[in-house]
DNA sequence: AGCGGGATTTTCT
DNA sequence: GAAAATCCCGCTT
């Protein structure tokens, strides 16, 4: 049974789809949801992607099939996640970069040690907010303790399209993709 | 508001 | 040994 047939396309296909979608976390026994509000495609065949030199064990739930959770760990202290694309043996994720919180604001906030927007509009911040690490490497998102929940595509009219954040070759593929009407996009 | 630097460690060259 | 899909703080305007 194969869920989420939307993740099956490419990564830039699915990176505006997963705009409105939600995360939802289960950590000692709350519930901690966001909104998913801004993301970026990276693909094998695009120089600014871990996967364009091939699987290593680090990108290797890159190359798995759609639907799983990809973390990696960045600048000696940060997590980032994407969700998975494509078909098995497609290096290819999108990366998460910014989310609303819709509940366990409070927990979130205690979790950042900071407020409002700087609770989770950056890649890295999310990942605190939510308790994501490198534990969740792999994970189905199908499944507790963090799952994908779809939502119909928002409105065209609400997408900005732009370079990624922080690369430094492939500056010039527009596939950083925002909810224009969201205040915690990390930014314009 | 915007710039510059430091933190800190994994990963690959 | 260098760079990294980042964040935070402090300083200047």
């Amino acid at each position: 049974m194969k869920h989420f047939l939307f993740l099956q396309a490419s990564p830039e296909i699915v990176a505006p789809r997963l705009l409105g979608c939600l995360l939802v976390r289960e950590l000692n026994g709350e519930q901690l949801i966001g909104r998913i509000v801004e993301t970026e495609a990276y693909h094998q065949t695009d120089v600014a992607s871990h996967s364009y030199r091939g699987e290593t064990p680090r990108n290797s739930v890159m190359f798995g099939p759609a639907g799983f959770l990809y973390v990696y760990f960045t600048y000696g202290m940060h997590y980032c996640c994407n969700i998975v694309t494509g078909a098995e043996g497609e290096g290819a994720a999108v990366l998460i970069r910014a989310i609303e919180p819709i509940e366990g604001q409070s927990l979130m906030e205690q979790r950042r040690r900071r407020t409002g927007i700087e609770m989770t509009n950056g890649p890295a911040k999310l990942c605190q907010a939510l308790a994501i690490d490198k534990a969740l490497n792999g994970h189905d998102l199908t499944q507790s303790p963090l799952q994908l929940i779809e939502y119909p595509p928002i409105d065209q009219k609400f997408i900005a399209i732009s370079p990624r954040i922080g690369i430094s070759q492939g500056k010039d593929v527009l596939w950083r993709f925002y909810d224009t009407r969201s205040p915690y996009v990390s930014r314009v």
